[in-house]
DNA sequence: TCCACTAACACCTTTGAAACGC
DNA sequence: AGCGTTTCAAAGGTGTTAGTGG
């Protein structure tokens, strides 16, 4: 029972972390934050001890984006990522650098990916343009990295790699992939929570802290919609080595089609046909909050701190349809302005379907999935994947969850957080917290058995400080020196020097579940249980950890 | 007709086991 | 026998294309 309200904690320590706000610091003393309790629709909770040594402060960690200069070409042309039925993974892979942690605390690494707006986008005279209403949220999944709990020491000895992830469009995916909605643009995030001895969720010292980099944002795509994105790629990613070179390359293309003189991809013909109708006409100013209001009135909802110019040069931005009135407030759908969509030259409107859903109907639209297909039979089938170790939201059947906190619900997801009534009839929305705690209740998809240790330096880091969320409220700012990190990377032929990291025994399914049960009964998140490390694909059991 | 989506494809990198040498 | 290195096949990731269906 401790542990259940430990838990709670935690929760809502998580629940109000804004996204899109990194740029900015959030500063306030914990009265303050709690004063915006009430506003979330959560009760109130014991305040939350901050750790007796300084050191060990979450708020000191600091997190630097690995190959940030390359992700910002990719924000800057619009990155879009790929997502496949079988899943896909991101590129460029969302790795970072880890400095300021306590080498002897564990620390659990997971990102999630939540929506960055209400919107659909559609690719239209050569940039994204607002399409219309976002479609309902998919279940939201956590990516858990595979190596944590770990110490701090580990985390900060190398770059800690989430290539693994994958990404899919697949409602009903079993294989733990982080499902998304094609068209729609989404924000990655990275949590970092602080595990105690026990490795258990949401005791009294639990802190966590999350890290967004807005460059990482990115428009879901089936086939790519951007010839930039494409060329980008290609360039970048070694395993689009095949298509290097436009000489080759049309050879290739050539080649495929039976053809003897070189061909031109569907995206150039493309491209070229929208450069030649006004190439990148009408940039659009305003950022990415400017177009989606709701995020910042929803920050300001949540926090009561105003953001009016919070993001405000996001490059990303430019290629984005600015479309709804930043007058907008949180929860307020209406008033769009779509009007403005119609005149970018499309063969067809835009937007349509915002003003044939109402309000009512769409936020007590229910998912298209079936609860009890991502819960049990899908953790267990996919356990018996290698895939990463990726965690499901599971409704339970004891309902909605926002704002009791007698309630160990892990319902709805932080995925939503942006949007929070895009969830579930009848659950309001939880942030992140529910997912993390889907990430302790929830029999964790798949175990990762390998290695996540990013395979090249790369000096290329841009860092974020930030803090612990005591009360809701995240502390996130830009660091002002990010250059002097270097790290350490370990190919191949390192592994022998660190095999913790890459011994990693697949757990059973069967126990899993059975160890899944055990946990909703009891109440404990414990990591450090070793089936549920298993379950996980954490590691810890037998697995010592060097912190030299 | 348009557009989102899927499956198949060739090309490439990564991975890991086997072979080899010391 | 143990360890490190090399080799190589399998696995997996990539963008592109044609085809499909709404």
């Amino acid at each position: 029972m401790m542990k259940v309200k430990a838990r709670e904690m935690l929760q809502e320590k998580v629940s109000a972390v804004p996204d899109g706000c990194t740029s900015r610091i959030q500063a306030g003393a914990d009265e303050d934050l709690l004063s915006e309790q009430p506003r979330l629709g959560l009760s109130a909770a014991p305040s939350i001890p901050s750790s007796s040594d300084p050191d060990q402060n979450i708020e000191n960690i600091k997190v630097a984006l690995h190959e940030r200069e390359l992700w910002k070409k990719f924000h800057e042309a619009g990155t879009e990522m790929i997502i496949t039925k079988a899943g896909r993974r991101m590129f460029p892979s969302y790795k970072v650098k880890m400095t300021g942690m306590n080498p002897k605390t564990k620390y659990i690494l997971l990102i999630d990916i939540v929506p960055a707006d209400d919107h659909r986008y559609k690719f239209c005279d050569n940039k994204w343009m607002v399409a219309g209403k976002a479609e309902p949220a998919m279940p939201g999944r956590l990516y858990v990295h595979p190596d944590s709990p770990a110490t701090g020491a580990h985390w900060m000895r190398q770059l800690v790699s989430f290539q693994k992830l994958k990404l899919t469009n697949n409602h009903l995916d079993p294989f733990g992939h982080i499902i998304l909605n094609s068209m729609h643009k989404y924000q990655p995030r990275l949590h970092i929570v602080k595990a105690d001895e026990n490795n258990v969720f949401g005791s009294k010292n639990t802190a966590y802290c999350t890290h967004v980099f807005h460059e990482t944002a990115f428009i879901s795509v089936t086939s790519y919609q951007n010839h930039k994105i494409t060329q980008l790629k290609i360039e970048n990613n070694p395993f689009a080595k095949g298509f290097r070179g436009s000489e080759e390359g049309d050879l290739r293309i050539s080649r495929l089609q039976g053809k003897d003189y070189p061909a031109i991809s569907k995206n150039v013909v493309r491209q070229r046909l929208m450069s030649s109708h006004g190439h990148l006409s009408g940039k659009l100013g305003g950022g990415v909050l400017a177009g989606h209001p709701q995020v910042l009135s929803s920050y300001q909802y949540e926090t009561g701190v105003p953001l009016s110019n919070l993001d405000a040069q996001d490059p990303i931005s430019n290629h984005f349809q600015q479309s709804r009135d930043p007058g907008l407030l949180y929860h307020c759908f209406k008033h769009r302005d779509n009007t403005r969509h119609l005149e970018r030259g499309c063969k067809r409107p835009c937007l349509e379907t915002s003003a044939a859903v109402s309000e009512e109907h769409y936020f007590r639209s229910a998912p298209p999935y079936d609860s009890s297909l991502l819960s049990h039979p899908y953790c267990t089938e996919a356990f018996n994947s290698r895939e990463a170790c990726m965690y499901g939201g599971v409704e339970t059947e004891s309902g909605s969850s926002g704002g009791d906190t007698d309630n160990v619900n892990c319902n709805m997801w932080a995925t939503m957080q942006p949007y929070p009534r895009y969830a579930v009839e009848g659950v309001p929305y939880q942030p992140f917290t529910a997912h993390f705690a889907n990430a302790a209740t929830v029999s964790p998809v798949v175990s990762h058995s390998a290695p996540s240790i990013a395979s090249r330096p790369q000096a290329d880091l841009g860092v974020y400080n930030s803090a612990t969320v005591q009360r809701g409220l995240p502390i996130i700012a830009p660091s002002s020196s990010s250059s002097s990190c270097s790290p350490v990377v370990l190919g191949p032929r390192d592994r022998s020097e660190h095999p913790a990291a890459y011994h990693k025994k697949p757990g059973s399914p069967l126990r899993s579940q059975r160890d899944f049960s055990s946990y909703h009964s009891q109440g404990t998140v414990s990591l450090r249980e070793p089936s549920f490390q298993y379950q996980a694909g954490l590691s810890g059991t037998g697995t010592q950890w060097s912190d030299s």
